[in-house]
DNA sequence: TTATTAATCAATTGATTGATTGAATAATTA
DNA sequence: TAATTATTCAATCAATCAATTGATTAATAA
């Protein structure tokens, strides 16, 4: 019971670093690519806009408290997420800053527009729709992140395309939009433009990471999946 | 779009305050107890073991990110969790550090001692059973926990009364016990004393917060409800 | 072998964090 | 009114953290 208290302790210690871990910017953003699939070190950098040097060093720092895990592959450092269980906490993460930091409430408006106006479709109903044949998935990130895992079935138009290449759509079924998670516009820009076209289309709620999980199949067009 | 990436990084920053806030062993601490009921600085200091002073600022970091909420009675100032999602929060951090980190095996192990030994009872199969009448249900935390709130119809004999008072528990049911909590070790040791006594004694599965959520009736023999 | 490339390491700097201390509020009681 | 109690504030100091820089390790290509 004494010495219980301590071992007490070293568990709240062992969690502390785990929260400690997510307990910056630049990380949660890393983890949010790592959800969408594995990533190299220099790609991560890329998106999240770091030096390669910090962006390792961040990396690492998710290692050592088991958040993320590494392959190595030739001359290639891969990250990817150690377990489902790391998507959860970062929509549990989510979830509580939503409920209780007003300030989330007023970025999201500011970044995301007109949002309440465009109510999403959740990953089940997208499934039941989807094997009757009813819609369209239109995925709108950038070929290459098509490319590394996308829905089954989903049809790959770059936002900046779509507008141009909006009649390789049939316009006689509702097109649901997706691009990389909750907080990623793309996907809610491409609403506005279909609509803007008469096509009637919608966004589909959460991420990759989420779609995954609530069954949803996913594939990869790999370039060389080694 | 440009504007797009500082919103994106602001609400990264908003994440991660929260988490933040999560990334102390103390903090964690007073969560833990606070997921259990509303409690006074003074008691929370007392529980945690930190001066007041200390457990003091720690909570107000807490309420600044929108964890935990206060409320001023008279001289006193009582905290408790701003809202469920921060239970859920909390599980997903336990759940993340359980699957990742090894350490919190050996510890878990170390702490608990016969872990696997006692297969624990779900908050479900609670229900059930308690609903047919089938199961005593036993709370070993103190007196004063118990009147703060406890599981309705729990019986509150305290682990150090246990051997003493065991005659007080019908030998012909079985008896599930809990204390506060997924690592509370007062429960396992009860198990063990009744066990030893001959009768039929489990563990109940994660605690009070979740149970509440999971659709257990909770009461309160409150001092002064005020 | 010598470049080149991807990633990590090591050292530095400035900034932030956590515990302690003592003083300051604010509500209650004597 | 003065004393007491619960809590918070403000200042301090040691410890830790994050970004940068330049050097280093591996793997690959010339």
């Amino acid at each position: 019971m004494t010495a219980g208290v301590s071992v007490k302790k070293a568990l709240f210690e062992q969690f502390a670093r785990v929260a400690k871990a997510l307990g910056h910017a630049n990380r949660l953003e890393l983890l949010e690519f790592l959800a969408q699939g594995e990533r190299s070190v220099e790609v991560l950098a890329g998106l999240a806009g770091l030096s390669v040097a910090n962006a390792s060093q961040h990396l690492r720092h998710l290692l050592r408290v088991g958040l993320v895990r590494s392959r190595k592959d030739g001359q290639y450092v891969h990250y990817a997420l150690a377990d489902e269980s790391v998507v959860a906490l970062l929509g549990a993460l989510r979830g509580v800053a939503e409920t209780t930091l007003a300030e989330i409430d007023r970025l999201v408006d500011t970044y995301l527009k007109a949002k309440d106006a465009l109510e999403p479709l959740s990953p089940d109903e997208l499934l039941s729709r989807s094997r009757q044949g009813l819609v369209t998935v239109l995925d709108v990130r950038p070929p290459e992140e098509y490319r590394a895992g996308h829905l089954a079935g989903a049809v790959n138009i770059p936002l900046a395309d779509l507008k141009r290449r909006v009649g390789e759509l049939t316009s006689d079924q509702e097109v649901i939009a997706y691009c990389r998670g909750p907080y990623c516009v793309l996907a809610y820009d491409a609403v506005a433009v279909l609509r803007a076209k008469g096509i009637a289309a919608r966004r589909l709620d959460g991420g990759l990471p989420e779609w995954r999980i609530a069954g949803l199949p996913v594939e990869q067009n790999a370039k060389a999946a080694s």
